[in-house]
DNA sequence: AACTTAAGTTCCATTTTTTGGAACTTTTTT
DNA sequence: AAAAAAGTTCCAAAAAATGGAACTTAAGTT
């Protein structure tokens, strides 16, 4: 086994609840000989993997891996990051699954990873639909204040559909409501039967918007797979959440009624 | 040599410029044989520190360092405490903010705070500038002894441009007189135009220490505005200190003719 | 499509590093 | 001051890294 691996298993160690480790600790976590996790610590000081806190004999990731993986953010764009999220939540459940961005009142599909389904949910991208009536848009929209979301529709919109939003009133409350829940979802919107799960994000250094979204037939799916959906790509987002240090990310918060059996 | 050196030092090969390495970069960047750069880099992949871009050659950092890095500022509270303040004062004026540590006799930003004026500072994190020949430089080397800071550049140096200290003997008498005032100041030092404002700060309990910087077009900002960014930082590094204990910190005392209108 | 060049990977014997137990030193606690 | 805990150093056996060359794959060029 190279050192390298004990190295990646030392990184692993640090948590937001593990700022620094000791040898003690190593051996403890990673079940290692005391010998080895002093040498290991000492060598990865040595390369400037790590530094010890004032002299202490406690170690934490040192300058260098906070510049490295800084260009972490910029290596891979948001909407990379994003499309990576939906297409293994994709794959997992084999529905269809998309990012989208707004531009104004419209949002257009970026990516899309068609579903596996025989029923399966068809977009393509480069589609616009409007913003206030989709999950996406809502998704998006919740992430502006209701001043700015009202500015936006200076002379207010006209319902396309049944379940979609009929006026600026109904729109802000279903958008309060994602921001509570952490998701928006539409249903029978743009398609007739058809569901859509989505997640807003945000990249304040770039500026970048996006929204992660998978799209499925109501008939076939069960609450509980809806459930593990909403749960899958919340958690997805929320890792890039974090990393962007998106200040306006709306973590998932279920209400008791949806977790109930 | 470890094989932990070679992963560092491909590490090191990152930088703003250069978001992701191959094979070959690392022969031509670090002159390594062909077959070990294949090998380490393929490791450095399976063992999550790297990740190859999409299905290519290239190699970037991988998501591990990107957590790990991210906890350094954690990690290292002092830098938390005092970007908190510079984002402040940052946004407070709109100018461009930033916080930074000394290795040896360079300077690296570790966060920053963009400003919103048309004509702003732009700085980019990571990027290493000399200590003696910067306001932010000077604000931590104002907290080292005339010796300890003479031991530092034994070779002497050379100064990159008018305003910056030619010799040791300007250089100490700059730091005596921030020492005095309790804040750094440059003009014209790195960029032509700009002036900077900094103020030195510690954690004993660490040994940590960190400058607080605020960087603007010397054209744009009028004496009195000039003199409030001062107050804002000082006021704002004074209580960090207090907080830490540090018995190092040099407050803040204008001269009269600072004062005087 | 065949050729040429460049880039990357695999092989192998040799050299170097890593390993883990035990003895030893330092630090902390009682 | 003694005891316990934490950390470091030593050593020979075991494992991994090295670098040159042969090989495979990818990218241009005629």
């Amino acid at each position: 086994m190279s050192i390298l691996t004990a190295a990646a298993d030392v990184l692993r160690c640090f948590s937001s609840t593990r700022h620094d480790v000791t040898v003690t600790d190593l051996v403890t976590l990673l079940g290692m000989p005391k010998s080895n996790a002093s040498r290991l610590l000492r060598a990865m000081r040595d390369e400037g993997l790590l530094e010890t806190v004032g002299d202490s004999k406690r170690y934490r990731p040192a300058l260098l891996l906070a510049q490295v993986g800084q260009l972490y953010r910029f290596a891979a764009s948001l909407i990379d990051r994003a499309d990576a999220v939906v297409g293994r939540v994709s794959d997992q459940i084999g529905h269809t699954g998309y990012i989208s961005v707004r531009r104004g009142t419209e949002i257009i599909g970026v990516t899309a990873h068609p579903g596996r389904h025989a029923l399966r949910v068809v977009t393509s991208i480069g589609d616009r639909i409007p913003a206030f009536a989709s999950s996406t848009g809502r998704a998006l929209l919740a992430r502006l204040s209701d001043a700015e979301v009202r500015a936006l529709y200076p002379e207010g919109f006209i319902a396309p559909s049944e379940t979609a939003p009929r006026d600026m009133d109904e729109l802000l409350a279903r958008l309060a409501e994602t921001r509570r829940n952490g998701f928006a979802e539409s249903h029978d919107e743009a398609v007739r039967g058809v569901r859509a799960i989505s997640v807003g994000l945000g990249d304040p250094t770039t500026g970048d918007e996006v929204a992660l979204c998978i799209s499925f037939p109501a008939a076939t799916v069960a609450p509980g797979e809806r459930l593990s959906i909403i749960r899958s790509l919340a958690e997805g987002a929320a890792e890039i959440a974090a990393l962007t240090q998106d200040k306006r990310f709306f973590p998932l918060n279920l209400s008791p009624s949806e977790t109930a059996p």
